[in-house]
DNA sequence: CTTACTGTAATTATATGCATTACAGTTGAT
DNA sequence: ATCAACTGTAATGCATATAATTACAGTAAG
């Protein structure tokens, strides 16, 4: 699975956990462990969906402007994966004569579609309030 | 997700489609599109799973033992794919003071595991069997 | 004992993913 | 009006992952 969707994710829930609510890309990067370029990237992606605006300039970041219990996984894994479960690389070939080699490609592309739907079927149950929940029972495990 | 388990799929149906139940590594190659050594080396993960035999030397190949309509993709994605729809890439830093930044990667790591059952249980209501019924559909459809 | 296979590991080639750099555009502060 | 601190986006470079290929020892049939 494509990694956006954890960048996406990870940066919604800090910040939906910062009281002003609002980070730098150079604040989430770090937070994230990545460089800030790819944040900005995966913020566009955000700000089109209208999950977060960006203020421009100096002194300005991204602020998080949707209820985080009510953003859930499934329309972040929509906007930054969809797709990505299937792999790359197909298999059979649809010059062949043979019935199995040459609808083994569309079988599969059908399977595949089928389980991301089954994936989404998982993360539209879970939203951004509940990640960061379980965050919170994370840190009190440690104790 | 892993491509092997393509192969996988790919190679039993193929097995199931044959009269004798039975092919080469270079016959199964040829069929899915990729390289002899390849085939062997899935093949050899199958043969552990006891869902083929082989028979080594001249003359010999690889023979299907398993009933094609009782061998789950699910059991397939296990033997060849378990933990692949997690990104290689991880969110976080444990090391940080942060209660998001260094809880993110264990929470995220829950979720995958927990969107990989939903995975293994729409796979476990698909056979070797059920595939080979869609392949002929799909070539039905065409004409 | 030769031919046709598998089993497995090592090597090479290619694709993908991530980090980094670069720079134009925007805004706030002085 | 100029500087400093931001975003937006594209291009480049680098590392890792994936697939193809090569190589060769082992096995069985004829």
């Amino acid at each position: 699975m494509n990694s956006e969707f954890t960048i996406a994710v990870h940066s919604l829930v800090l910040l939906a956990y910062r009281p002003d609510h609002m980070a730098t890309s150079d604040m989430i990067a770090h937070n994230v462990s990545t460089h800030p370029a790819r944040v900005r990237k995966v913020m566009g992606c955000l700000r089109k969906m209208g999950y977060v605006t960006t203020k421009e300039g100096s002194g300005g970041g991204f602020i998080l402007c949707c209820d985080p219990a009510e953003v859930t996984l499934a329309e972040i894994y929509k906007t930054t994966s969809i797709g990505s479960i299937k792999p790359g690389w197909c298999s059979g070939d649809t010059g062949q004569d043979c019935m199995v080699a040459c609808n083994m490609a569309d079988v599969m592309e059908q399977i595949f579609t089928e389980a991301e739907m089954q994936l989404l079927a998982y993360f539209d149950k879970l939203t951004i309030q509940q990640v960061l929940e379980r965050l919170r029972e994370a840190q009190q495990d440690k104790v």
